[in-house]
DNA sequence: TAGTGGTCTAGACCACTGA
DNA sequence: CAGTGGTCTAGACCACTAA
């Protein structure tokens, strides 16, 4: 593995690139440290970093804020047009998901939010910050905003848990239409610290926008996606 | 966390950040030189391109291969769920589309596409290499996979035009369902090369799975977009 | 041809993690 | 407390672009 030109990045990806695919290295399993590396492909650290950005761009691999590399585990599938919330949508994949809620409060709506939500200027919006994880691993920062009027007291509940059946069960509203839209960008700081990697990683931004059975704005989510965690799926009939 | 500390990569995508909001450098403009740059926040070219390269991963500033960097343009809506070709979608959104072929020709099917289209092993598929460019941008670069049986003497075509209007004119075939998979990846060298970016940048790869009026499976089209040039956008009534 | 971006070297210090 | 990743310095050479 070290025969063909070593020592360029592009010869370090593809030797640690052959190593993954041939599952040399588990499944998120941890890379060695990057000076074992570095020394090991006769190379400086600044290089071998550049070639770990390289696979981490491209979904392989993946960093834990001073922790190290990992090889990436499979992506789960997102499907915006099947009606399924996280817990579903991750358990029905056969892995494990899990949520930890960061922070619930009431707060004057952002701008970006009173647009999204057709509120009026210095409306109140209930916040609803919380980390998710599939198999042990952050891969989503979600921040919700749900308009105040149809949610009286929902700062009460348990909040770990799906928001969809708590609308369901507690006040009687279910999602109508639905409103999606994807950017690949980077992590902003407060999301990158939520997930526990650098800030400025690659991410998968969606923000879905989410009316009722009567065609009301009720709450809309930014969602933020390790980009190597999904594959995003969509089957257009007709 | 820590504020105000120049020669800071943080520092420095703060500054280049408010100069591009503020417009202060026109869009689609070019960046002084790399050296010019990490002269005026008095650090290193190293230092000044982890903040470029940041900068590049949120979508604000894109690369040429070596040519620098120049201020991203809005991006372009992209919705699944609309039936419309990349001329139209392009020139709806008062942008200037433009097509131009790589490549064309009749080979041995890639096992990868012998799945999608469901050809038996050692198929032959035509294939068909395109770019794209949006205000002259390049900003895609798509593989085409046809069915040879649907689409005879296709190659003898116009193919800068859109295969969606000659299928309909020549072939009578008209899209009906249509899958789409997304997933936020680094571009392969020959993708790279066809858009004339960095080996490894940031992309956004969409496969689409065809089928005409007859639900056959009539094509695939394997896309890679510069990951700052769209915003995909999916309604979902009911 | 001059200047540019792409790549690489050989170190260094700090903040934090994990034993 | 040792080792790790995060960050930064101060250069260098090459291939290519644009004038």
């Amino acid at each position: 593995m070290r025969d063909d030109a070593p020592r360029t990045v592009t010869a370090i990806c593809r030797a640690l690139q052959r190593q993954i695919e041939h599952g040399l290295l588990p499944l998120g399993g941890k890379l060695p440290a990057e000076r074992k590396l570095s020394e090991l492909f006769d190379t400086t650290r600044i290089t071998l970093r550049e070639a770990l950005g390289q696979l981490e761009a491209q979904g392989l691999i993946y960093r834990e804020e001073r922790r190290g590399w990992f090889v990436s585990p499979p992506r789960v599938d997102y499907n915006p047009l099947v009606r399924s919330h996280f817990h579903a949508m991750v358990g029905e994949q056969g892995r494990v998901p899990a949520t930890e809620v960061i922070g619930a409060r009431l707060l004057p709506a952002p701008v970006e939010i009173c647009e999204l939500l057709e509120l009026p200027a210095l409306s109140a919006v209930i916040q609803i910050r919380r980390a998710r994880r599939i198999d042990g691993r952050l891969v989503l920062y979600v921040e919700h905003y749900l308009n105040p009027l149809y949610f009286p007291g929902i700062l009460g509940f348990d909040l770990t848990r799906s928001l969809t059946e708590l609308y369901a069960r507690e006040y009687r509203i279910h999602y109508g239409r639905v409103r999606f839209d994807m950017v690949p960008t980077a992590l902003h700081p407060e999301a990158a610290a939520a997930l526990r990697v650098t800030p400025g990683s690659p991410a998968l931004r969606i923000v879905r926008l989410n009316r009722d059975q009567h065609d009301r704005l009720i709450d809309c989510d930014l969602e933020f996606w390790r980009h190597d965690a999904i594959q995003v799926r969509v089957e257009v009939p007709q």
